[in-house]
DNA sequence: TAGATTGTTAATCGATTAACAATC
DNA sequence: TAGATTGTTAATCGATTAACAATC
C-alpha cells in the first residue's frame, strides 16, 4: 500500500484560493448555504473548471446540482491554507511600511501573529508600536531561538535585507515574507515570499504606457 | 507594408524586468560596463535563455562573448516600463499602509509620483503626510478630471475600495493599484493591478505548515 | 584562434480550458 | 423528470527550457 499521495499544489492555486475565501464570507455574511464553482468563478472572472480543480485541492466534495456548502468550504480552505493555527511572527525594520503591517489588524484571519518587531535603530528599541515591542535587531536571533518562531517578514531597506535575512536564520526562522525589492540569499531550505511592489507597478506602468500610446 | 508589428509582452516578463534592473543598477555602481545573460540568470536563479528572451522585448542586441552594455540596458528597461516618464498619481485611503506608501522615497524610480491623498474622514482633510496634502475623498473626481491624473492607488479596506474605484474612474483614473483585498468591479478598459497580501500570504503559510508536517 | 555568449528555433513542461458522462 | 452542476479526462494554450548555428 502506497504511502497517501501528497499531490503537489502549485502557486497559482495557492494564490487564488483566499481570493475564494473573501468572496465565500461574503456570501455567509449574506446568509448564502450553497455556492456553485460557476458562481465563484464569475464573481472572480475565472474559469469553473478551474475553480472546481482549485476546490478539489482542498479534498472538499461538492454536490451535483448545488455545489458547495459555503461553511464547510471556508473550514477546508482556511485548513488547507493553514489559516486555522496562526504562527507567531517577527517584523524587523520598524519604519513606515513595518508600522502599516504592525497595524493592520488583518493578519490573524491569515494565519499570522505579529509577537516583535525590530530595527537596527537603538532609541526604537525599548518602544512599542500598537502594543508590540520593538527590540534591537541583535536580540533577534537568541529570541527567537528562545521562543521558537518560524516566520520572519523583511520590511527593511534592499541594502541591509541579507543581513537580516541572515539573521532570521541564525534565529531559527524558516519562512521569509520579503517586502524588499532584492534576491535573497537564503539556504534552500528557507521558504521565501516575495512581495516585489516594484514588479507589480512595472505591470501597471507598461500597460498604461501603452494604453497611451495607443490611443495616438 | 504592415504597421510595425507590437508584440505582445506577458506578464511575467514585466515581472522579471524590475528585478533585472535591481541587479543591474547595483552592478554599475559597482562599475562595470557589461553583463551577460548568464551572469544576470545567475544572481536571480533563473534561466539564461529567459533572460535574454526578456531582454529582446526591450530592444537591446547583445554583442557575442561579451554581453550587454550595462547603461544602455538600464535605460531601456526603464523606458520599456515606462519609468523614464513619470505618471502623477493619487492615493486613496490615508490609513497605516496608506501613510506607508506616501512615505516610501523610492516610487519616483519606479514610473509614478503621488502628488495628492484622499480621505473620507473629515479631520485628516487639510493636513499633509510628509508633505503630500490630504482632501476629502468627495473632492477626488473633480481634481482627478482637472489634474489630468490616470493612476490611483486604492489603500482603504476592502469594504469601501469598490466605492472609491467608482469615484477615481469618474475623475478619469485609468489604471488602479489596488491594495485591498477584494475584486474591483470596473470596466474593461481600466487597468487594475493588485496588490493581495493574503494571496501572498497564503502561499507562504501552506508551505510552511507543509514542510512542519513533512518533518513529522 | 578558441571559447564564451548571443539570437532563435524546437522541445518540453505545466497550467488553463473544453468536453462530457455521472449525479442529485 | 429535466436540468444544473459536479468530477474527470482530453485538448489547448502559453511559458520555460534545451539545443545549436552564428558571432565576436
Amino acid at each position: 500500500m502506497a504511502a497517501k499521495e501528497i499531490k503537489h499544489v502549485p502557486e497559482p492555486v495557492l494564490r487564488r484560493l483566499p481570493r475564494y475565501l473573501q468572496i465565500l464570507t461574503r456570501l455567509k455574511e449574506e446568509g448564502l448555504k450553497e455556492v456553485s464553482s460557476t458562481r465563484i468563478a464569475n464573481e472572480l472572472h475565472l474559469d469553473s473548471t478551474q475553480v472546481r480543480k482549485d476546490i478539489e485541492f482542498t479534498g472538499i466534495i461538492g454536490k451535483p446540482k448545488t455545489g458547495f456548502l459555503v461553511p464547510q468550504l471556508i473550514h477546508a480552505i482556511e485548513s488547507f491554507l493553514n489559516w486555522d493555527n496562526v504562527t507567531d511572527a517577527f517584523l524587523v525594520g520598524a519604519g513606515s511600511l513595518g508600522t502599516a503591517i504592525l497595524g493592520y489588524p488583518g493578519f490573524n484571519n491569515y494565519g499570522i501573529n505579529i509577537i516583535a518587531a525590530f530595527d537596527s535603530n537603538p532609541e526604537k528599541a525599548g518602544g512599542t508600536i500598537r502594543n508590540i515591542p520593538i527590540f534591537h535587531i541583535d536580540k533577534l536571533p537568541d529570541l527567537s531561538n528562545r521562543m521558537h518562531v518560524h516566520i520572519g517578514i523583511i520590511t527593511v531597506p534592499a541594502a541591509s535585507a541579507n543581513e537580516v535575512a541572515a539573521k532570521m536564520i541564525d534565529g531559527g526562522i524558516k519562512a521569509i515574507w520579503n517586502f524588499a525589492p532584492v534576491q535573497l540569499r537564503v539556504p534552500k531550505e528557507i521558504i521565501v515570499e516575495n512581495v516585489l511592489l516594484h514588479a507589480s507597478l512595472s505591470v501597471l506602468t507598461r500597460k498604461l504606457g501603452q494604453q497611451i500610446k495607443d490611443q495616438k
